[in-house]
DNA sequence: CATGCCGTTTACGTAAACGTCAATTATCCG
DNA sequence: CGGATAATTGACGTTTACGTAAACGGCATG
């Protein structure tokens, strides 16, 4: 029943628009097939866009999502490649501890300044709001 | 001694171009003193510099990072603009913690592709490497 | 049947974040 | 002091990730 979507159907259920999603057909992230010429996505297809967004949130370029994409599901077989694989996977996970350590330092700054705030409106007093 | 750099220290230091640095500036993300025309960086701009590094590298952007750290450092003390402040990071932070939250998922995906992998190559025999 | 409403392609536009000269000036070093 | 080395200021070029507009086809509906 939900087995299929239009392009709006999915531009809507992740807040982008349909260019977004044909821009991404563009650079050969998804295939979607076609009746006549619309396209059609399938559940394979919303994954997908779904996985090439999160991507995205953490700051891979396209260029990087298709490659990335296209290895792992590459599913080729060759020892040589596999190996490739698992290089390239080891790669990207120290990148995202690199990440995960750049966010907490972030995050305890952001907590330093709130805090400095926080003080500073306590010894302002509490909140006389209006006091004529 | 090391109070101070050049625009090359800082450069080599981060990994970074001078030009990267220069147009930081032209941002109005960083703004050195001068030697006449030389740039003089202090220990607060390389703290500065470091921080926009770390930003970046999370996804924000130069005018994000600016205002940003503008904001954080206006230390008006108004009421008003302290609280203001303090939901500018509230934000930040759900933002930063939607990050967390990507990165665990892509880590576990790729997580689950090495697996896929190593059953593969364990079925496939211990790399018989050249079975002549 | 005309009039919206999607959807499609083509093509040019744009903002961000630098890269890459070029032309000058300043500084260091033997 | 003179040549190599480093820095500075334009100015234009480039890549990425779409936005925007034009021009057209298909269908459903009042």
């Amino acid at each position: 029943m939900t087995s299929h979507y239009t392009i709006s159907d999915l531009a809507e259920q992740f807040d982008i628009t349909a260019r977004t999603i044909r821009f991404y057909e563009d650079q050969e992230l998804l295939s979607p097939e076609r009746d006549g010429t619309r396209r059609i996505y399938r559940e394979r297809d919303r994954v997908r866009l779904k996985l090439i967004l999160r991507a995205k949130r953490i700051g891979f370029s396209l260029a990087e999502i298709r490659e990335t994409l296209d290895l792992y599901d590459s599913e080729s077989g060759e020892e040589a490649q596999l190996r490739y694989v698992l290089r390239v996977i080891g790669n990207h996970r120290s990148i995202l501890h690199q990440q995960q350590e750049d966010i907490r330092q972030v995050l305890e700054d952001m907590t330093q300044v709130e805090r400095r705030i926080l003080d500073k409106m306590q010894s302002a007093g509490p909140h006389p709001q209006n006091p004529y």
